[in-house]
Order: structure tokens, then sequence, then C-alpha cells
DNA sequence: GCAAGGTC
């Protein structure tokens, strides 16, 4: 019997892929490796009754880098690295073993079909399949032994259509993917290597080990400074508006609206109030009512899902997309990776609703439904990959934790929502004329809640009823005034309004848009303000300005689109891998030395927010081991009790810290608080330390002794560095 | 120590 290979993109999709050919009949068995999983079952291929096994990997197989030698950042000028240096394909994570998995796996078998992900990484993947288990597979001489099966959703009657109308991968696609590659690889790492050793080291607060430049999160950081520069550069403007109140007897009064808003002229407002202020009355013009809706959601994808995170339940992408993947693994919600907003055909709507039915939170608009009926959802964009995010079994707040169960609530009011009815309301306007000036005052009045019983926070906001009148009412002028106003600047880019940037530009995709934000904060550019808003540093905005001052297309958008159209050429066989590499890589190479002539200009920058270790005046010594400058730790003036040392004040990141939960301060003694003697590496300078000095460490000094007398006193200004240096 | 893209 002939043996058919088939591999995945991950676990999960090798699991109901297998699940659905083998119609449930399958033995599974894990791998090598530990984390894939093989599925076999029988079936028939070509006609012939045959043995299939489907496998999947992990992602990519393979990651390019430079061959070794090149990774030295001390030996190597990183102009060579745009053509000189050579690179090689590494396996991405050797622990795996996924190459030698997939080879025992392959060995003897007599065909290969890629099942991989139907978009241009997976085809890519799948030519890293294809060199890892060709070797080992039976020599077919004249029979075509490799196949790609192409599927737009995981459901039944297109899984079983790819399987049917098997074709070949497409070599040009994954062509596009290599070149991406050898481009992101080369360009980042050539200009992050010369940015870092050009400033490390040059400026005494510069407190930064590594400034990286990259093709997406270089343009991420842009979109934050551009904010910030829209926020200095706002001047703001006076304007004026006329307030006007009116009222009819025994009602309340109603606060009108100019129909010309503001004007910008002090006296051309004047004139208009006076103009109004002939009359004493004013006359209703015309009563509108007009019924309005406001859309229920399309099905939820994964940057949809990242936006309302943020904003709403102020969690950040990176943390989301870890919480989402571990109540995707636990069952709880479906694949949490994936730019459909549409449901396929297929999807059991119903029976996902039917899930929700004894949840307390929402099983009255479950109930009523699954009773009047259930909606239709708006359409939405199917990009082919995984379904839209939805819940996959009823949850309670005890099984998931606090933040998962947010999360899970929010994917399940969500998709409840999608299948309700559109919230309806009225929108009624009363238009009256004052003198020569039309003010109006409209009000909302909901008539169905719809998706906003489960989206309360949507939903239409009781306001005061307006008076009923119709046209040509009487209401008398209860007072009419300019108030003056000034505009007020935007605020700093939130962390939703960011993702939207991105994805709007294409920098980054649904997977890796929240790394690419992770990043920027984690380099030090970006602090998250309260509200989730994003506010660049003095090195973020130092490096944004530079960009801008030396080649304004390093750090904006286009700079990945404009390459990705050239990518694309490949891809659709209209251009030479070669070529277009060859030609990238040199207007590349020429922006690098460029920059690298003009980097003066970018240190301009620098020196007015960072001070030069030169200007300083601190003769300090380079730590030996990341060529950063030492500092002088600032003490605070207590005294350790054991050792007489000064003790420090230490500010954790928020992020990461050995601190109890919610606390990144901590002040100690760094030779004998456990917290920081876990983080200090003690070098010799401390050997002159009492602590340190002979056998036992206080040699018969009491505990409490320091308190009372005054620290020892260093003997020159050496001994005191020498005291706190670590 | 570097990029961005998969996925866990």
């Amino acid at each position: 019997m002939r043996t058919i290979m088939m591999v995945a993109e991950k676990p999960s999709l090798a699991q109901s892929i297998s699940k659905i050919l083998s119609k449930g009949s399958c033995t599974s068995r894990k791998g090598l490796n530990g984390s894939c999983w093989v599925h076999e079952y029988n079936g028939v291929f070509h006609g012939q009754t045959a043995h299939y096994k489907m496998t999947s990997v992990c992602g990519h197989v393979m990651s390019l880098d430079f061959i070794g030698k090149y990774n030295n950042w001390d030996q190597v000028d990183p102009a060579e690295l745009f053509s000189k240096a050579p690179t090689e394909k590494k396996e991405v994570n050797p622990k795996l073993s996924m190459v030698k998995f997939l080879q025992v796996e392959a060995r003897g078998c007599d065909f290969l079909v890629l099942w991989l992900d139907c978009d241009k990484e997976g085809e890519n993947i799948c030519f890293e399949v294809i060199d890892a288990v060709q070797p080992v597979m039976k020599g077919g001489v004249r029979e075509k032994t490799i196949y790609r099966a192409r599927f737009s959703s995981i459901t039944e009657p297109d899984i079983w259509k790819a399987m049917n109308q098997l074709g070949e991968p497409n070599h040009n696609e994954s062509l596009s993917v290599d070149a991406r590659q050898e481009l992101d690889l080369r360009i980042g790492c050539a200009f992050t290597r010369f940015q870092t050793k050009y400033f490390q080291g040059k400026y005494g607060n510069l407190d930064s080990s590594l400034i990286s430049f990259g093709p997406c999160q270089t343009p991420t950081l842009g979109f934050c400074v551009e904010r910030h520069d829209k926020i200095q550069s706002f001047k703001p403007e006076n304007y004026w508006v006329i307030h006007v109140k009116v009222f009819r007897a025994k009602e309340n009064p109603l606060t009108l609206d100019w129909n010309r808003v503001k004007v910008f002229d002090k006296d051309v407002g004047q004139m208009f109030v006076n103009l109004t202020k002939t009359s004493k009355e004013a006359q209703v013009e015309s009563v509108t009512k007009k019924e309005k809706s406001k859309q229920r959601p399309q099905a939820l994808n994964t940057v949809e899902m990242l936006r309302v995170a943020s904003s709403a339940l102020g969690i950040g992408p990176q943390y989301t997309m870890q919480i989402a993947e571990r109540l995707y693994t636990q069952g709880f919600i479906s694949y949490p990776r994936t730019e459909t907003s549409h449901y396929p055909e297929s999807f059991d709507l119903k029976g996902t609703l039917k899930q929700q039915t004894n949840c307390p939170f929402w099983s009255e608009e479950v109930k009523t439904l699954l009773s009047n009926g259930i909606n239709h959802p708006r359409n939405g964009v199917d990009a082919g990959d995984h379904p839209p995010i939805t819940p996959t079994r009823a949850a309670s707040e005890e099984e998931l934790g606090s933040d998962g169960w947010r999360l899970y609530e929010y994917i399940t009011r969500h998709f409840i929502a999608t299948v309700s009815q559109d919230c309806k309301y009225l929108q009624t306007t009363i238009t009256f004329n004052i003198g020569t000036e039309t003010f109006t005052c409209s009000g909302k009045t909901p008539i169905s809640s719809g998706y906003t019983a489960v989206m309360p926070w949507q939903g239409i906001p009781l306001e005061e009823a307006l008076p009923v009148c119709q046209k040509g009412d009487m209401f008398t002028v209860d007072e009419i005034k300019l108030v003056e106003k000034q505009t007020i600047p935007p605020d700093f880019l939130t962390e939703a309004e960011l993702i939207t940037l991105m994805e709007k530009h294409g920098v980054g995709t649904d997977a890796s848009i929240p790394v690419h934000i992770n990043n920027i904060c984690q380099r030090n550019y970006v602090t998250v303000e309260n509200g989730r808003k994003l506010k660049p540093t003095n090195l973020g905005i130092v490096l944004v300005h530079g960009y801008y001052k030396i080649d304004a297309e390093l750090v904006l958008p286009t700079i990945r689109s404009a390459v990705e159209k050239q990518l694309n050429l490949i891809a659709l066989g209209k251009a030479n891998f070669q070529q277009v590499l060859q030609h990238t890589l040199d207007i590349f190479k020429r922006k690098f030395h460029f920059f690298v002539d003009c980097v003066s200009g970018m240190d301009q920058l620098m020196e007015v927010s960072f001070s030069p270790i030169a200007a300083a005046g601190k003769p300090l010594s380079r730590c030996g081991k990341c060529h950063r400058f030492m500092k002088l730790i600032q003490v605070a003036e207590d005294i350790c009790n054991a050792c007489d040392a000064s003790m420090v004040m230490v500010d954790f990141s928020k992020t990461c810290n050995p601190l109890p939960a919610d606390e990144t301060q901590h002040t100690g003694c760094i030779f004998c608080d456990p917290i920081f003697q876990d983080l200090v590496e003690i070098k010799h300078a401390t050997m002159r330390h009492p602590m340190h000095r002979g056998k036992g460490a206080r040699r018969g000094r009491g505990r409490g002794r320091g308190r009372r007398g005054p620290p020892r006193k260093p003997k020159d200004k050496m001994d005191e560095l020498a005291a706190y240096f670590v």
C-alpha cells in the first residue's frame, strides 16, 4: 500500500483536516519532537487504497541568518552586510528538531501533500518541508510525487474540494518570501548595528543598549512621533460660538446649536450676536424625525480584537494575544489569528449561540435570539485564512481567571452581536430661526436596542426628551451670548489608533503587529501612558527626527509597501528573484552610506536631548561586557544596618521585576537585600567592602551598629566609586 | 546584541 505524507502549518490544523478527511476515524500519536502530532488513517489516493499520515510543522522550519563570523559586531563593518556577508538557513528552533521529525515520518513515503496555509509564507514553508523530506522519500521516477492542497477555509466542503483538486506548490510565491527575508535581514541588521555602535557610549544618559532599525518597527515608531510633533507644533486658535437658550412656559430651557458652528473673529461673532438679538423669540422652522440605525459589528478578526482589547479593556496587544492563545488551546475560542471578518457559509451560528444559553450575563438575549430567529451576519472580508474569532464553548470567570474572562466575555458578546439586529433609534431635529440666524436642537430616542443589548457600551444614551412642537411654534429666547473658546491639540496616539494606522499602511501582519508595538516599547522609544496612549521618549523622537533630516524614506510607511510591490512581481512571476533582490539591496546600500555620511545630523539632535560623556566630564570606564559607559548610581541617605553601605533606591520596569504584584520601587542594600542580591553580580571592586573582607560576612560587627555611627569614610574618590560599582 | 515572518 502506498503511503501519503501530508503536512499542515500547525498541529491544530493537522488535527482538524485529518478529522475531516478520515471522517473521524484516524488514530493519533505524538511525534518525536513532542509538539507535533501524526494522525493516520487509510483512504483512497489516485484510485488506490492508501495509507495517510497527516502531520504538521510549527510555522517556519528554517530562518535566515548570516554565517557565524559575520555575527561579530566588532570585526564586521555593517556595510558588508549588504552583499559580502553570506547567509544561511538555520533551523528556527533546534530544540524541536523539526527537520529530523519530518524526515523520520516521511521516510519511504510515496507522495507528499502540502496543506500549509494558503498565503505566501505558507508557500515558502512548503519548500522548507520539501527540502527536508524529499531526500528520504521514495523517488518516483516518472510520477509526480509532490502536491499542494489549496483551501479557503477549514470546513468539510473546502477541505474535500482541495483534496480532490491537488495542485503544485508555487515556487515564485515562495521566492518572494525568500527575498523579503534576505532584505529584512541585511537592511535591518546593517542599520541597527551601525546606529547602535555609533551612539553607544557617546551619551551618558542615553540608556539604551540597542538602537534598532527595521522596515516595520521604524515606521511604527514614526506614527507615534508624527502625532507627538503635531501636539508640539499645535498653536491654539481662539474661536467664538453663540450660546442660545430658549424656553416655553413650564418647560425646561433648551440649549441650541448654531448652524454656523463657530467663527474665528470676535467682531464677526459679535455682529451675529447682534443680529440674533434683534428677535426676542425663536420660531420653529421645521421638525424632522429620521429613523437611523447603528449597524451590528462584523465578525471578529484579530486586529479588531486587539483594538478593542487595548481601548476598552486596557490590555495591550502582546498580552491580549497571549491570553487569546491560552483561551484557544484550552478550547474556549476559535483560532485567534485571522484576518477574516466573514463567517463561512457552513458556520454553525445557531450551535455556537446555543452554547451560551446558560451563561447568566447574556442568557436572556441569547434565548430571545434563538426563539425569534437570528439575524444574518453582515458581509465581511474573507481572507481565506481562518474563520472569525468566536467562542467555542461556555465558560465562567472562575475557569478563565480575570483577564482571560474579560477577553472571552468580549469575544462572546461580539459574537452574539453579529447575529443580533441593528440598533434603531429616532433622531429628532428641531430647527429654529432667531433673527437672521438658524439654530438647531437634536436628540436621539432608542427604538430598539438590537445588538447593543449585549454591547451596552455602544447603546444610545438616554437623553432628556425634546419638547413636542411643530412648524411655526414660538419659543422665548432666554439667553444669547458670545462664548470664547480655544482649539485644543490632539492627544498622543492610542494603541488602538496605531493598530489602525499599521493595518491601513500594511505595516506588519495580524500576527506581527503586537510584536512591533512591543518592540518600540521595550527598546525605550515610546512609553505606554494612561489610557494606553503611546508617548515617544526623547530617544524615539531624536531617531525619527534624525531620519526625517537625513532620509525621510527610512521612517515613512511607504518603505515597506514600495519593497512589497517589487516582491509581488517575483510572486507573480513577472520579475526575477535575483534582479529584484540586487536592485533593492543596491538602493538600500546607497541609503545606508548616505546615512553614515550624514549621521552627524542625527548627532546634533542627540546632543540636545542627551549629555555627551565628554561634556559631562565623567571619566568613567566602559563595561567590558556590554560596552556601555558605567554610571554612578545615586544612593539614598539611609545606611544598611548590616554592612554600612548606602541604601539604593531602584525603580523597576513595570513589566519585568522581581517585586510582588504592582510594586515597582524597592530600597535596600545591594549587598544584603535578598531581592538585590539575586540581581547584581559582584566584581572585584567590592572585595574592599567590609562585607567581603575575609571569612564571615560581618566579622564581629553587630547588626544595627551602622545605625548609630556615621558611614565608613571612603579613603578617596575612587574608593567611594568602587563601593558602588556592581 | 540585529529584521520580520510563521507558531507554541
